[in-house]
DNA sequence: CTGGGGACGGGGCCC
DNA sequence: TGGGCCCCGTCCCCA
């Protein structure tokens, strides 16, 4: 027994060394492990404060590239080429169409290039986005100088922004930051958007948007947009293009964004900077509730399709709804080219989601909403706000939109910043934008904006010509219908347009009847 | 040359 | 009296 109890005791003895060498063991491996832990740890930080002191010393380059951007921006801006820029690029045709919205431009005076780079991408068929352009166009333009041509293709991305957006951190320079080239920072938010295909475009964008505003700690309020549109500075605008990723701005990130991304109407609302009428402010955002409501809803459910025409935008007409084949109406019609350049617009706007105004409803942003199923509406309304017609376009383009705004037309339209003298006028011509058609025909699917449109339409079914030549009796169903005709019989060239005069009222019926 | 839709301005009516 | 609403006429444009 005394024999086992000394073995036992041995034993014991002999498990206790060894348990106590694991023991050192496993804490020499630990103390090492966490002697190299820390080492990385400080290894890193002093990393981070080594880029934290670069990106101090970058900050104010930033800035004051900023504002020098912001001052060429504008120049630029007024410049006829940068309107030229987008038209190129969106060149859809109209009718063509998968509903890529574009709306933007048209009505947008040279000079607001707040939306530009927000803008959403265009997508051409080829599923390129030409988005960039505009984006060039107030980046590079800077660096390229005026005769530099602007445009560039997805694939031409510069490099340096790639690698931004891939590495998702602000080009912070790796070299003596003073001597680092700062790096345009606008570049960043378009580039982002406009490399990407089409399809990946609006979630992506969305995501970039939301992220962006994560960031800020700021979560992107929707409609943002409109209560910013009125208010939106160009100093805002610019701030969120060049901040790019990084948005370094003093401004409220979070609304300049989303204020930029989403303005894309805004941009449409073109010199809403500039207008400091009250009553046009609150025509504005009357405007912005008619949009909203006229384009879309947020979740999409909202969307009022009787209301709503969607048109198609490719190679066939889009058909929203099977039962609603309003879709291409306006195709048939209409000057297609400014829709397919507005669309492209839209479409980039739309699709990025977060860039149009119609998009900024979707998440955090109206605009967003309109893609999916009712991408389409929203594309239909921003590729109709980009149908705005040759006259839109031209009275825009021209100044007339706004020129004339004077006390007479306070009303402005918030996609063209066109004049009116009341509401109503402008609510009916933002139709035009919106493609709102509340008007239906009861005998056929033909849709109008407007009621007088709708009856003269009805004509077409009951067969009515109320319009008589009273030289050969030939009846029409339209009064200028008739006018035209008469052009025959006196020889006037039919092709010349009658220069301003306007029979009255009367005139025509007199003479028909 | 015609048919027909889009869009706009003017004017009348009502509140 | 002024604004909103509606209707009408007109021009433009496209098919």
């Amino acid at each position: 027994m005394a024999n086992c109890v000394v073995f036992h005791t041995q034993i014991a003895s002999i498990m206790e060394v060894l348990a106590n060498a694991a023991v050192a063991d496993i804490c020499k491996l630990v103390d090492d492990d966490y002697a190299v832990f820390r080492l990385e740890i400080t290894r890193s930080q002093k990393e981070n404060r080594a880029l934290r002191r670069k990106l101090h010393l970058l900050e104010p380059k930033v800035a004051r590239e900023r504002a020098d951007r912001t001052t060429r921006e504008r120049v630029l801006a007024s410049r006829p080429s940068s309107v030229k820029i987008l038209d190129r690029n969106r060149g859809m045709a109209r009718g063509e169409g998968h509903l890529t919205g574009g709306h933007r431009r048209v009505v947008k005076p040279a000079r607001h290039n707040t939306w530009r780079d927000d803008q959403p991408i265009t997508v051409d068929e080829s599923g390129t986005s030409t988005q960039h352009v505009i984006m060039i166009e107030s980046a590079d333009a800077e660096a390229a100088g005026p005769g530099v041509k602007q445009e560039r293709s997805e694939g031409e991305d510069d490099p340096r922004h790639s690698r931004d957006i891939q590495t998702g951190a602000p080009p912070v320079a790796t070299e003596d930051p003073t001597t680092a080239p700062a790096q345009p920072m606008s570049r960043h938010s378009i580039t982002e958007v406009s490399g990407k295909p089409n399809t990946v475009l609006k979630s992506e964008t969305d995501t970039k948007t939301l992220t962006v505003l994560e960031r800020l700690g700021c979560t992107p309020a929707p409609r943002s947009e409109y209560l910013l549109r009125g208010n939106l500075s160009p100093r805002t605008v610019l701030s969120h293009q060049d901040s790019g990723d990084t948005l370094q701005t003093g401004n409220d990130l979070s609304c300049s964004y989303a204020t930029e991304t989403e303005m894309i109407p805004g941009d449409m609302l073109v010199g809403f900077d500039t207008q400091t009428n009250p009553m046009r402010e609150d025509w504005n955002r009357y405007s912005t509730s008619v949009y909203s409501e006229g384009c879309l809803d947020k979740k999409g459910a909202g969307l009022v399709e009787d209301e709503v025409t969607v048109k198609g935008e490719g190679d066939t007409p889009l058909k929203w709804n099977p039962d609603e084949t309003h879709l291409g109406e306006q195709h048939s019609q209409g000057n297609n080219s400014d829709f397919l350049d507005y669309r492209k617009s839209l479409e980039t706007n739309l699709n990025v989601a977060t860039h149009s105004p119609l998009h900024v409803f979707r998440e955090c942003d109206p605009v967003s909403m309109s893609m999916g199923p009712s991408d389409s509406h929203g594309h239909v309304l921003f590729d109709q706000v980009l149908n705005s017609n040759d006259r839109v376009r031209a009275q825009v383009q021209g100044g007339g939109a706004t020129s004339g705004n004077s006390k007479d037309k306070p009303f402005l339209c918030m996609f063209c910043n066109k004049g009116f003298s009341c509401l109503q006028k402008v609510e009916i011509h933002q139709r035009v934008h919106t493609g709102e058609k509340p008007f239906n025909c009861t005998q056929c699917h033909m849709r109008f904006a407007e009621a007088g449109n709708l009856k003269r339409h009805q004509r077409v079914h009951t067969g009515e010509k109320p319009f008589v030549c009273h030289l050969c009796r030939a009846s029409f169903s339209h009064s200028f219908n008739l006018k035209r005709h008469q052009r025959v019989h006196t020889g006037e060239n039919s092709t010349a347009a009658p220069s301003v005069r306007r029979d009255s009222p009367t005139s025509t019926s007199r003479k028909c009847t």
